[in-house]
DNA sequence: TCCTTAATACTAACATGTTAGTTGACGATT
DNA sequence: AATCGTCAACTAACATGTTAGTATTAAGGA
């Protein structure tokens, strides 16, 4: 027994409810549990430890935000994607990003400026030593740290809501040849124009940037889809 | 007693959690539910007639959203806002529809075009008689219209989650003498840009109406300091 | 053999009982 | 009089019992 892929819930922190929560949106975003895969209540009380009410109200929320569909009285599931879902994601999440990097490229201090030229070059050197999954967490750190720049705590959080379709897909692409090196010159294109103060060429760099993704993703619609609706 | 103007949820549709939900957030979203009212469970289950099941799980959702504050083991309050995060909302939501119009502005079809025209024409006609409420529904079908008008069916949803505490401190607002013929004119200036298919005009004039939300919403800080944090 | 139908088993949804943590008030102590 | 400690009352959080709707399966008829 694989003794259900979830996280242990002692590892997490806050009321019962909202552990119950991380650990299943954690197991739906990283695709332990891939689209279509049944959610029986009883199941999860049971592996976790807990009783059904905790159970009922994270996923509640998690139906609430669209990772699961309830079929009333019957079951729930893990919800599938569209590519249009993912299309609208990948709009959304351009959206937040180009208005982000407006708004640092204005405003940024020159902390915040270094602290995007360190990153970045880090990246270089993690594409050179062929440190793939250093990469991916320096990628994330780099779109973070712009978020946060912007003076806003929320957006970050509120990028991953809106993500949430994207960040799933995004697990089932295959590494690309060479694409970790492209996404680096990408950064150091809009890492450059936040220096220059240039907000068109950071917009448009960003813009571009984003529009990579789906691109790569539209093949999975093929090769995977079990794990899309219809 | 003013049966806690909570509206009946024998009118509206889904679950009992769902109708819960709709119920509570309408009460809030309208201030009839001011910042820091404070929400008994018990008092919400005898006024609608319902168990603590379903309206446990539609607070669970309100704080995920942020509506209300939750103490644990003691209360649960609706949430008061704080100039900055009435900031972000603005920021995210200029972010949404600056990144909508555009799209618009490229892709727009004829008969979209038609459509706001429509009803940019009926907003003047609205501010001429002075039919104010009349107005503020053509406002926000002006801004529904330019989301649907993207083709993702999401957007608007987003944008109002995004927009919570926006919506709130709106209702606020004193009638200004000549803002809606203002608004119209903001209204007519992004219609114009969207016609001769002019991004950046667009752009422009859709991040400047935006922005004429907040210095409105600024003094609200001193003359209803009791809905704001701290 | 295939379709219809009725009974059964299973699930989410709802109701209610129980636990544990917080708050506020009152009284004792300094 | 002021402060600290204790206790009682209240609340959210959790556990569990109950209901009602759905899907599956098996039986019976065409």
């Amino acid at each position: 027994m694989a003794e259900s892929s979830l996280n242990k819930i002692q590892n997490l922190s806050g009321s019962l409810s909202q552990r119950v929560y991380q650990s299943l949106r954690e197991a739906i975003l990283s695709m332990q549990y891939p689209p279509g895969t049944v959610i029986r209540k009883g199941a999860i009380c049971e592996q976790l430890g807990v009783s059904r009410s905790p159970v009922a109200e994270a996923l509640a929320r998690l139906s609430a935000e669209g990772l699961v569909d309830v079929i009333p009285q019957s079951a729930t599931k893990v919800s599938c994607f569209s590519m249009d879902e993912i299309r609208e994601a990948s709009f959304l999440r351009q959206a937040l990003e180009v208005a982000a990097v407006e708004k640092v490229t204005l405003e940024r201090s020159e902390e915040q400026l270094a602290a995007l030229t360190r990153n970045v070059r880090m990246q270089a050197l993690l594409v050179e030593d062929k440190d793939f999954v250093g990469f991916y967490q320096a990628d994330e750190e780099f779109h973070t740290l712009l978020m946060n720049f912007t003076g806003f705590n929320g957006v970050s959080q509120v990028l991953d809501s809106v993500s949430l379709h994207l960040v799933r897909a995004r697990m089932l692409i295959l590494p690309e040849e060479g694409r970790p090196a492209e996404a680096v010159k990408e950064h150091q294109a809009i890492l450059a124009a936040i220096k220059e103060q240039d907000v068109d060429a950071a917009r448009e760099a960003m813009k571009y940037h984003i529009g990579q993704l789906i691109p790569r993703i539209l093949p999975l619609e093929e090769s995977h889809a079990e794990y899309f609706k219809m």
